[in-house]
DNA sequence: CGCAATTCAGTTGTGCGCAATTCAATGGCT
DNA sequence: AGCCATTGAATTGCGCACAACTGAATTGCG
C-alpha cells in the first residue's frame, strides 16, 4: 500500500533502454556511493579511536607521515598526502596550537616552512601504535584481503587521477 | 646526499618490534589512506563531469535518489544517503535555489518536509544519463571488477559501522 | 646584472560532514 | 484530556577539501 511516485521506474514513453539507460544510473550510484560511504564509515571509526589522542583523522595522517619520514617542509608533506597548503596551513596551525609540531621558515629557502615534531608529538606515537590493530579488527578483514583491497584502491586512484587530467577542459 | 631526519626508522633503543610495532603503522596508513585518497580522486573526476550539470558530487547523489525513488521527505532521503539534516538542509536549500527541487512541509505531519523534483530537476536526468559511462571508463575497471569492489566496500562499511557502535564509550 | 616566470605558504570563499542544540509537532501513557 | 518523551528539521560551530588569489622569495634567462 501507499504506492508513491514511480517517477522513472518503467516509464512507457521510453523503450527499456539499451546501454545509456536506467540501470546505468543505478550501477553508478553503487560504485561511487559505496566508496563515499566506506570512506565516511572509516572516518567514523577513526574519530572514536583518535578522540583519546586529541587528533582528527586528517591530523592523524599528517602525524603518520611525520613519524615515518621525520621533519618535512609543508610542500613535501602535501605531496605525500595529496593535499595543498589551503588544507594543510590551518591544519598545521592547529597541530602547532596543540603542541605537537612547530613551524619554522627554512633558513636556506625563506619560501619554505619546515614542520618539526615536538617532544609531545614524538611521544604521541606510542599511544598511536595500538590504533592500527583496533582498526584492522573493526574492518573484520583478513590481512591478505586488506592487502588486496589496498591494491585495487590504489589502482583505482591512479586511473581516476589520470582520467581527471585528460578530462579537464584545458589540459596539456 | 642530504640524508635528513631518520626519526624512527630503526632506532637502536627499540627492539625490532614484535606485533605492536613500526610495520603496523605503515600498513595501517595504507588501508585507510588508500580509501581516503580513492574517495577524493573519485570526487575530483565527478567534479569535472558534473560541472556541466551545475551539481556538486553530494548534490548529484541526492538527485540520484530522487530520480530513483521520486519525491521523499528529508528524513527518508537522509536514510538512503546516511546523511542527517545538518548536511541535507543547506544542501537542499541550494538545490532549491537552483530550481531543481522544492521543499514543502507535509500537510499530514507538520514536522516533515517533502522534497519534490521540479520540471528542471526531472529534465536534468537526461544529461546525467551519460555520466556513469564516463565514470566507469575513467576507472579503467571492468564491470565485474567494479561489482566485486562494490561488494567488498559494502561489507567493509557494514563492519565499520557495527564496530563504531560497539566502540563508542557510552553504547547500549 | 636585472627583469620575468616560477615556486611556496598563506588567505578567502564555498561546500560537505558531523556533533550538539533548539524548536515545533506528534504520539503514547496515565 | 493533560503531560512527557520522541521525532523531524533547522541552526550553530568546527574541521576538512579545494579553487582562486595574494605576496614574498627564488630561479632563470637575456
Amino acid at each position: 500500500m501507499a504506492r508513491k511516485s514511480y517517477s522513472w521506474g518503467m516509464t512507457p514513453t521510453q523503450p527499456p533502454s539499451t546501454e545509456t539507460g536506467e540501470n546505468w544510473l543505478r550501477l553508478d550510484r553503487q560504485i561511487c556511493f559505496s566508496l563515499h560511504a566506506a570512506s565516511r564509515a572509516f572516518n567514523g571509526v577513526y574519530r572514536v579511536l583518535l578522540k583519546d589522542l586529541g587528533l582528527t583523522y586528517p591530523q592523524y595522517l599528517v602525524m603518520l607521515v611525520l613519524w615515518e619520514h621525520g621533519d618535512l617542509p609543508v610542500k613535501k608533506l602535501g605531496s605525500f598526502l595529496r593535499l595543498d597548503s589551503g588544507t594543510l596551513s590551518p591544519l598545521l596551525k592547529r597541530l602547532e596550537a596543540a603542541g605537537l609540531v612547530t613551524r619554522e621558515r627554512s633558513a636556506r629557502d625563506e619560501r619554505s616552512v619546515e614542520v618539526r615534531l615536538t617532544g609531545a608529538g614524538l611521544a604521541l606515537r606510542e599511544q598511536a601504535l595500538q590504533v592500527p590493530r583496533r582498526i584492522a579488527a573493526a574492518t573484520g578483514f583478513g590481512l591478505d584481503e586488506i592487502r588486496d583491497l589496498h591494491e585495487r584502491l590504489d589502482r583505482l586512484t591512479t586511473a581516476l587521477d589520470a582520467a581527471a587530467l585528460e578530462e579537464t577542459p584545458g589540459c596539456p
